[in-house]
DNA sequence: ATTCTGATGACACATCATGTCATTACTGAC
DNA sequence: GTCAGTAATGACATGATGTGTCATCAGAAT
């Protein structure tokens, strides 16, 4: 039998978010997440930089996606070529709990300004990963940059699409079209 | 005479970003900004919510001047036709001191990982204003919100050419060639 | 004169975040 | 088998952050 009960960063994790929910995000402090994960509060602290950080712990998936998707594209292709074609693989792999989570997660973000601001951070991750992985491929690094923006800007703007309403149309009909909106939109 | 020394909020500023300059970010902490300044610690959080808001004292002025050249604008523009039309005077307008002094503050930031968080909030609050300004002139809110998230784009890009060396191109040159470059990529 | 207002100081306090050392189970070498 | 090494955790101390509350005092309003 293992010393400590398994998963602690999970533990840590569900126990946040469920205090997030109860209490509201402020109201909670580190000690009360890590007594009901039955560990220490300096434990909390190697887990998280801090304490809006277990609301993120899923932040990593999706810029990993895109480094990926884009390493393995056909040379041929063009940085908004790839983006267009990877849509639906997105979608398929990320958000695949109940969609009543995310609505929730939201909704607390929503509630404090400290957790709207450290939302910030995931379409800067995702841009900086597109950026890098059109950079790889040759692509300018003006043009490269300005692919991750736009790439980034139809994530953020259809994902709040998706969040405004429990019977929305799915995420990979609304980045498509998104995307053409956005085309249309620049040109326009 | 007064009480007080007057602009205690401008001393402070001008103290956080001498010690930011003098011992880093990190190394320097609120009692020591307000000693330098001659107030005491409380009332600088009285003047700015954490120790990082003294650095962004100017953050509102880009999104103002937005949000009134939209107001202004023709009735007949759209919205990609608007920002287009507004690079100059906004390019006039802001970024008014020494170009020195900005890429100093840019290197203070970049040497932060809560300042880089915290500067996210400036291209935000950009498409906030950008994107109530739109939807007011009737816009539909997706194109509003995509016209928006392109201008802020634009603006993050430009900024960071500009900013990437001392003798980069002024930025209302670097704005409008961005834009363009913008427009090409999002129709590749 | 009196009252009101607004900015500041002084103090207390909870929380946050980190440094440091001790503890304990698991791992692997021998 | 034993023993040293490693990784995760606990325990404790501490500096920094951010806020609530009350007192103080100059100038404005009446």
């Amino acid at each position: 039998m293992a010393r400590w009960q398994p998963d602690a960063r999970g533990r840590l994790e569900r126990a946040a978010f469920e205090l997030f929910v109860e209490q509201g995000f402020a109201a909670t402090t580190v000690p009360q997440i890590a007594e009901r994960a039955g560990l220490s509060t300096r434990t909390f602290f190697r887990h998280f930089a801090d304490k809006r950080d277990a609301l993120f712990a899923e932040e990593h998936a999706v810029p990993e996606q895109a480094a990926r998707i884009i390493a393995e594209a056909p040379a041929s292709l063009g940085p908004m070529q790839i983006v267009a074609d990877g849509f639906d693989a997105v979608a398929a792999a990320q958000f695949s709990r109940e969609k009543s989570y995310y609505i929730a997660r939201h909704q607390i973000i929503q509630s404090d300004d400290g957790l709207r601001e450290r939302q910030l951070r995931m379409p800067a991750a995702l841009v900086d990963s597109l950026r890098r992985g059109f950079e790889e491929r040759g692509t300018d690094p003006v043009d490269a940059m300005l692919a991750a923006h736009l790439t980034a800007t139809v994530f953020s703007v259809s994902i709040g699409r998706w969040l405004s309403s429990p019977n929305s149309e799915p995420l990979a009909a609304l980045l498509r079209d998104t995307f053409d909106r956005m085309r249309r939109t620049a040109s326009s």
